[in-house]
DNA sequence: ATCTATTAATAAGT
DNA sequence: TACTTATTAATAGAT
């Protein structure tokens, strides 16, 4: 579909519903005409179009009547098993449509909440929250911080691994000097921690300001301990 | 298909084929459901996999029979009348094939062609080219100077109904002037011929300088006239 | 099963 | 009817 999303419905213009009719025709032959090439499986497919008074069919008339025969030999009960019917068919659809609705809505609320912490960052303050947007904020921050503890914990073991290695460089030219430069210099002062972190000043603090710390900045959280990470200040 | 175009062939490797069965049916059940749908036809679909020993159909085991009936009461010349079968579906294919590839070809002939004058716009010269390339050439460059012919004139005409417009306007305000203002300013003159300009010039002159005129510039046509539009310059 | 980068299908418009 | 193009849908390969 293309130009539009396209309401699955039955197409009441003559001409479009011709049109539309042989570009999927011709489409769904080749998808029947791949998949049974691709997965060596047989198939057939038959078309009754009010365009033509012959059935179309894939891949050929004894194609068909093979496939035909080898169905109609089972018994009604072996048929329907592990058989797609259009009720089966729709039901799933329907389902999953449901899930997908169901994701959208999850990320829809996970962005809103989002937005809603950048605002405060930059001194909206948290007036106008009810107690489930707070709830999902705390959530939210937590989250957040749960993710950047992670960060600096693998950041903190890339950066052994490459003292240690560059230890090992040092050793091997016989200019040992002692040892622990990998804890003088943590991975987090790294270029990449650098970059990291003025991408999230910049993202705080759109206007050039320390929105941080005003006036009506106090989070209204009877946990205040989200900002346990800078006791003083927003970078150490 | 993504990630990469696949080949369409049997797929050898047991869990990749089952994957993919797995997908496509699902797609292919999905296009006959909206074939059906959205052009009213009867049509149905069997799928026998190696993977379930019943066969799956679409839209469900009566339609299918249904439809069987309707397809096996017809006598054989009658169902292959019309009828899209393997070899004719694959001659279609490759006929398609065919066409796409003698298209694309003239396409690239015509990006070499358009390269190549580029080229010999900022100083390359056309010493290594052949016969052949050079009438290739030569028939571009007219076609572009058909082109831009045209759009002169349509502009010409955009200004002239502009300019009408503007009299009309001032003659309604009782400021009559005089007219013929449209063949001072003639379109070309216009915000868009004038990005024109600029992205032509650009494009002809990545190295900021003008690479026209320079000592080995002259043309090897016997038609030199393709120059005819700028007899004193680049733009006048 | 899910995700995402990419190709394929196709709705409108010409 | 066929071609073009902008957009959506299908899906290959990776996770």
């Amino acid at each position: 579909m293309t130009r539009k999303k396209v309401k699955l419905a039955y197409i009441t213009n003559d001409s479009a519903r011709k049109a539309t009719f042989k570009k999927r025709k011709k489409g769904l032959m080749k998808k029947v005409s791949e998949l049974s090439t691709l997965c060596g499986i047989d198939a057939c497919a038959i078309l009754y179009s009010p365009y033509d008074s012959q059935p179309e069919v894939w891949p050929s008339p004894l194609g068909v009547q093979r496939v035909l025969a080898h169905f109609k030999k089972m018994p009604e009960m072996e048929q329907s098993k592990k058989m797609v019917n259009q009720e089966s068919f729709l039901r799933q659809r329907i389902a999953k449509g449901n899930e997908q609705l169901k994701k959208q809505r999850k990320d829809n609320r996970e962005k809103e909440i989002t937005q809603v912490m950048y605002q405060s960052l930059t001194g909206k303050g948290l007036q106008n929250l009810n107690i489930v947007d707070l709830n999902d904020l705390g959530w939210m921050i937590d989250q957040n911080l749960k993710d950047i503890h992670k960060r600096i914990e693998s950041l903190n073991k890339e950066a052994q691994s490459q003292a240690a290695a560059a230890a090992a460089a040092a050793a091997g030219q016989l200019i040992k000097t002692g040892g622990k430069a990998q804890e003088e210099k943590p991975a987090f002062d790294s270029m990449d921690a650098i970059q990291r972190q003025q991408w999230f000043v910049d993202l705080v603090n759109p206007n050039e300001q320390m929105g941080f710390a005003g006036d009506d900045m106090m989070l209204p959280f009877g946990d205040n301990n989200h900002n346990a990470l800078w006791p003083n200040g927003f970078f150490p």
